[in-house]
DNA sequence: TATTGTTATACTCTATAACTATA
DNA sequence: TATAGTTATAGAGTATAACAATA
């Protein structure tokens, strides 16, 4: 029999539900060829027009190294443009055509996010985030 | 002021809480030498003695073609020992001196995810455990 | 001096395909 | 035929170091 040392670890079962989760996410978003990382940053873009890929490094905790090619990718394929806000910082914008992109995203992560929710109890859904987010805001490496 | 279309979202708090939680992990174990995969691996050996790589591999959801470099490591490091059960299976046990290193990172491991908990309310932390296990057991990608 | 953005590089985990040897 | 193990390769996220240009 299977003695399983690991079921009562939380870091563990965060790790398996976040790999699990990923994985599911990068197949829907297939459809729109973008990886998560890129469809996370077409929303906030929309949401924070003319916000700088340094402040997006922030919020979502992405190397400014990691973040060049990333928004690298974006503009090349048209979805954002950048604008000079000063010699060194540029403000980002949707592209027409990735406001509509942008769309279908949204639709995408939002059937995604509704998958994961059913999975949990409705009562238990607000704490669940909070507990997930309490992880993440004071964890420092 | 920044907007974050993200916040209400649990998959987003999930990859990012997860993120936390192994780079904190990965930096802990640096101290072994060892990935958090193969300290995992160790754990299920010590508690499996005489368990094949396929049975980890189905256990912790590791395609066996990435199994394969894992145990290698861990067999070249002489942590553990191969020994063949047919022609083509290997029961894995751990070596003495994997052991050893083994006690050392089961400590490590329970000091991590003490540290986890310890953000989690007492009261919440079976429930957020179980709604965890809920979302990687049955969330097909 | 500090910050923005960039390039190069490496590590970890994961995924697919193709192959062998054995059951 | 199906399974255990392996090799090679690629994609994705992340990390560090170094650099130019600008504030």
């Amino acid at each position: 029999m299977f003695v399983d040392p690991l079921v009562s670890f939380p870091g563990y079962a965060l790790r398996r539900a976040s790999a699990a989760s990923m994985a599911r996410l990068s197949r829907e978003l297939t459809t729109v060829k973008l990886r998560p990382s890129e469809a996370t940053i077409l929303l906030v873009i929309e949401s924070n027009p003319d916000i700088t890929q340094s402040e997006i490094g922030q919020a979502l905790d992405i190397a400014g190294a990691n973040m060049a090619p990333l928004v690298g990718r974006l503009a090349e394929r048209d979805l954002i443009e950048r604008r000079p806000v000063d010699g060194r910082s540029q403000g980002l914008r949707l592209t027409d055509s990735g406001r509509t992109l942008t769309q279908r995203v949204k639709r995408i992560i939002q059937i995604h996010e509704n998958a994961l929710l059913a999975k949990i109890p409705r009562a238990q859904r607000t704490l669940f985030l909070e507990c997930l987010r309490a992880l993440y805001t004071d964890l420092l490496p």
